[in-house]
DNA sequence: GCCAACGTTGGC
DNA sequence: GCCAACGTTGGC
C-alpha cells in the first residue's frame, strides 16, 4: 500500500471532470517523462494518491482518488515496444476546497515532500505514509 | 559522449 | 509575463 501525487492542470483534466465519468474512473494518461512513468508502472490496485491542481491561480490538493487498475499501454500508441503507460483512478473524494499549496509549505514536517523540494516538476510523486496522515489532519481544518 | 540550444514546467 | 530548473534534441 503506497501513497502518491499526481499533478493535472485543472483547466486540462479537473476533479470535476473525473467525478463526472462513467464510474469516477479514468486513466491518467499523458505522462511523458520517464521517471513518472517508472512511478506510475510501480502503483498497485488499492494505493491512494493526492490530486494536485498546477499551474492555476491556487496550486494545491483538490482530492483524493485510488488505483483501481494497474498500469497498461496507452492506447494509439505507434512505438513498438510501447513507451508509455497510465492505470486507470478512480475519484475517493473531492475536498470542500483546495487545501493550497501555500498551506502546505507552513507545515514544518512536509518540507521532506517531493513537490516543496526546489526545481521539482515531476508530474508524479511519492508521498510518504507520515506526509500522507499529515495533509489529511489539515484537510479537516479547512 | 559532450554540450549548446531549445522546449517545458510551474510558482510567483 | 518572468524566470529558475530541468529534460530533450541534435550536431559534432
Amino acid at each position: 500500500m503506497a501513497y502518491w501525487l499526481l499533478k493535472s492542470e485543472p483547466t486540462t483534466f479537473s476533479i470535476e471532470d473525473l467525478a463526472k465519468l462513467p464510474q469516477k474512473t479514468s486513466p491518467w494518461d499523458g505522462v511523458r517523462n520517464y521517471q513518472a512513468r517508472n512511478y506510475l508502472k510501480s502503483m498497485t490496485v488499492g494505493d491512494l494518491a493526492f490530486f494536485y491542481y498546477s499551474s492555476c491561480k491556487t496550486p494545491g490538493i483538490a482530492g483524493i482518488v485510488e488505483i483501481v487498475k494497474k498500469a497498461y499501454p496507452e492506447k494509439n500508441q505507434t512505438e513498438d515496444p510501447p513507451r508509455w503507460f497510465s492505470p486507470d483512478v478512480k475519484l475517493v473524494q473531492k475536498f470542500p476546497s483546495v487545501l493550497p499549496l501555500s498551506q502546505i509549505k507552513e507545515v514544518g514536517s512536509l518540507t521532506t515532500m517531493i513537490l516543496l523540494r526546489k526545481g521539482n516538476r515531476l508530474s508524479v510523486t511519492p508521498v510518504q505514509q507520515k506526509e500522507w496522515e499529515t495533509i489529511i489532519k489539515l484537510c479537516k481544518h479547512y
